[in-house]
DNA sequence: TGCAAATGCTTTTTT
DNA sequence: AGCATTTGCA
């Protein structure tokens, strides 16, 4: 196998095969190459069988594209090896042995709307206001618990003596409870209750400690206690764990990972052989260098340098607009430019926002400027509420005692089941210690009920049988179709007539493409294996190749990602850093995103300011963002006439600071002066379109708008354009 | 039961 | 602003 396409310092991590290894890999050092060489180098020079390795990442696409490199390098399919997340591979745990605590078999994975539902009933249950004991709160703390693999139990042992605690430990409990009760587990608990099971079964601990003999975990600095413990374990007979990862990239901090598993490393596993990964293949020396310029301010780190060969580049782009309209046109300026003047392709540029809500106004202009995007992350399709219904359906199928989907169902589309009938069903349930779903069957013992009330639910609970029924020999298309054609779901949606609903039936049918595509290429074809998949997939697992279209993500999003052209806009105070992470003191991690994004630049790099943002409906005047002081100064070209030194003291805690006001409301003046504004004019307004201008004094018009009335409008604070 | 109106949120979110 | 959820009323 040749090697000589690696570096130095590449080479040594991929054959240093032995004992526990620690690749501390800055962005663009290749480390993913070096994995996937370090997985082939195994299989082929050291005739290690791929049935005894393992490698987890975080993320779906990760793993597929490890795969992919992995099948390249070694010429034919790794039989045998696991590659995958640290989700699905403790779900392969748990298929296996989660019997063994008091688990069945075919449990489902609750998503977050599915722990909400939950939740809430358990506040309810409880009796707790849910003002004092949000259920969003309460799932994030007990999220918490888990990733720190501290148990009911434990937490309520360790919560003697704080009142909140104690009741809290009591929604833990009763949470978890309800969760077995549905034969259900949520995201954290894979984990938890992956490790549980290992730490219980000494027998099933020590086959698969037996099995793997080399363990790889991809982007360590994410991982959380619980996965490291996993990991830890796993490795614990043949102690070859390679884990790869860069401190500075550690953005997921506020989900529960912990930067000390790979800062402690070293300590937890005695002979650790550390390897740098310094040199940066990806950008150019400038880009780089302002990389290191704003990432060089945080206190907490391991001190490194990355490097790079390439060539010096082109000064970083910085531009100030007048607000966020005005920051994405530019963007969507500089693109069109670069096409024509470099012959860039659309697929070359990235946009990468601190918030999702940022992408609305680039959506607009790209689209008045006809230039293609792609937009990653928002509503995931499975999440969508259609998806959910029939999810909902399939899980019942393989779980009967999945309450959360009978509840989510029992009425949709509406069959006349109300909220005082499933009271009462709910009622009968407890009494006879049955579940909700035998209860069903036995409506016709249920004297409370009425009988029409009775022959509804009746009818529901047949179809609910009938699919149980069927569903051995039917494929999970057909399923999906039956369930359709008995539901008469998109009978129903059709009837509606409205946009959304003709949306929601699209999204139904794109679905069946879903399950089809699985029914031909899954490997397993049984409805379990296809709730799983979809159950840990997310939208960014759905990709489009070979599209040419702009990227449109956050910069979370864009970990791991290179792109040619990237725009950072919205660097801005209490943007980027958001006002969260100044007021808790989270300041480093978001200089280290703001380093994720300025290294996914190869080439170019813009960022960008608006003087003025619309923030939740209210104006906001913003001062510059401080990691844009950071970069050295002679590495920015700056295209406006701003002055450093004046933003520099300019900048306060609150975003609303009486003297940035005004001296923004001038800028703004400025930037509007341009367009001649009358009684008369026609003008065209960002939200409320097309109006003439009925009174014009100072900065105040008053515009009628079709079929919108008469809005009082100040100029000054919103872009008008005169047509 | 079903709807519209009122209210309440809102950083990031690999699974 | 935009969204989701809850509330209040017919």
């Amino acid at each position: 196998m040749k090697l000589n396409h690696l570096n130095e310092m590449q080479k040594q991590a991929v054959i240093h095969t032995e004992g526990p290894l620690l690749i501390l890999a800055g962005a663009g050092s290749g480390k993913t190459r070096v994995l996937t060489h370090r997985i082939a180098y195994l299989v082929e020079e050291q005739d290690v069988s791929p049935y005894e390795i393992l490698a987890i990442t975080f993320t779906n696409k990760a793993a597929k594209e490890m795969r992919e490199r992995v099948e390249a390098l070694i010429g034919g399919h790794p039989r045998g090896m696991w590659i995958s997340t640290f989700h699905s591979a403790c779900v392969r745990i748990l298929r296996n042995d989660i019997d063994k605590i008091g688990y069945a078999k075919n449990f489902v994975i609750y998503d977050t709307s599915d722990q909400l539902v939950v939740m809430k009933e358990v506040l309810k249950q409880l009796d707790y206001n849910d003002k004092i004991f949000p259920p969003k709160s309460m799932l994030s703390r007990i999220g918490s618990l888990k990733d720190e693999l501290i148990g009911v139990k434990d937490f309520s042992d360790r919560s003697k003596g704080n009142f909140r605690d104690e009741r809290i430990a009591l929604v833990y409990e009763k949470y978890q409870n309800k969760l077995k009760a549905n034969n259900a587990l949520d995201f954290d608990d894979l984990i938890m209750r992956a490790v549980q099971l290992l730490m219980a079964n000494p027998t099933e601990l020590s086959f698969y400690q037996q099995k793997f003999k080399y363990i790889l975990v991809d982007e360590f600095q994410d991982t959380n206690y619980a996965q490291y413990k996993l990991a830890s374990m796993l490795a614990s007979k043949h102690k070859n764990l390679c884990v790869v990862g860069d401190d500075d990239q550690s953005i997921y901090g506020w989900r529960g990972a912990d930067v000390g598993n790979i800062l402690g490393f070293e300590q937890e596993f005695p002979n650790t052989k550390v390897i740098k990964l310094e040199q940066n293949y990806r950008s150019t020396k400038k880009i780089l260098d302002a990389a290191n310029g704003v990432v060089a301010n945080n206190k907490s780190r391991k001190k490194k340098k990355l490097f790079t060969d390439n060539n010096e580049g082109e000064d970083l782009q910085y531009f100030c607009a007048g607000n966020a309209y005005g920051e994405a046109e530019h963007v969507a300026k500089t693109i069109v430019g670069l096409m024509d003047s470099e012959n860039k392709k659309l697929s070359d540029f990235a946009v990468l926002y601190r918030t999702n809500a940022q992408s609305r106004v680039f959506e607009e202009i790209f689209n008045k400027a006809n230039i293609k995007y792609r937009l990653y992350g928002g509503t995931p399709f499975y999440g969508r509420k259609e998806i959910k219904d029939v999810m909902a359906y399939l899980r019942i199928i393989e779980n009967t005692a999945d309450q959360v989907s009978l509840g989510r169902v029992i009425n949709v589309p509406k069959r006349g089941i109300g909220l005082k009938s499933i009271e009462k069903i709910l009622e009968y349930a407890e009494m006879n210690e049955s579940t909700f779903f035998d209860a069903l069957i036995d409506v016709h013992h249920i004297g409370s009920l009425s009988g029409s009330a009775k022959a509804k639910i009746c009818n529901f609970a047949e179809l609910i049988i009938s699919l149980i029924e069927k569903k051995a020999d039917m494929s999970v298309t057909e399923i999906v179709e039956y369930i359709y054609e008995k539901t008469k779901y998109i009978d129903i949606l059709e009837k509606e007539k409205t946009v959304e609903a003709q949306s929601r039936i699209e999204n139904l049918q794109e679905f069946l493409s879903l399950t089809v595509d699985f029914d031909d290429n899954s490997e397993i074809k049984t409805l379990e294996e296809f709730l799983v998949t979809t159950s840990l997939q997310t939208s960014l697992d759905t990709e489009e190749d070979g599209e040419n279209a702009v990227t449109l993500m956050t910069l979370h999003s864009a970990k791991g990602l290179e792109f040619p052209v990237v725009f950072l806009p919205g660097m801005e105070e209490s943007i980027f850093p958001s006002h969260m992470a100044i007021k808790e003191g989270n300041e480093e991690e978001e200089r280290r995103l703001c380093y994720v994004g300025i290294t996914r630049a190869m080439s170019k790099l813009y960022l960008s300011h608006a003087t003025q943002r619309t923030i939740y409906g209210r104006v906001c005047y913003n001062s510059i963002s401080r990691f844009i002081n950071e970069i050295p100064d002679e590495l920015i070209a700056r295209d406006t006439k701003y002055n450093r030194k004046k933003a520099v003291r300019k900048t306060t805690t609150s975003p609303l600071f009486r003297g940035e006001m005004l001296e923004a409301k001038k800028e703004k003046i400025t930037y509007d002066s341009s367009q001649v504004i009358r009684t008369g004019s026609k003008v065209i307004h960002p939200t409320f379109g097309i109006g003439t201008v009925i009174t014009f004094k100072d900065d105040m018009a008053s515009i009628a708008f079709e079929g919108k009335g008469i809005k009082k409008i100040s100029t000054s604070f919103v872009k008008l354009t005169v047509c």
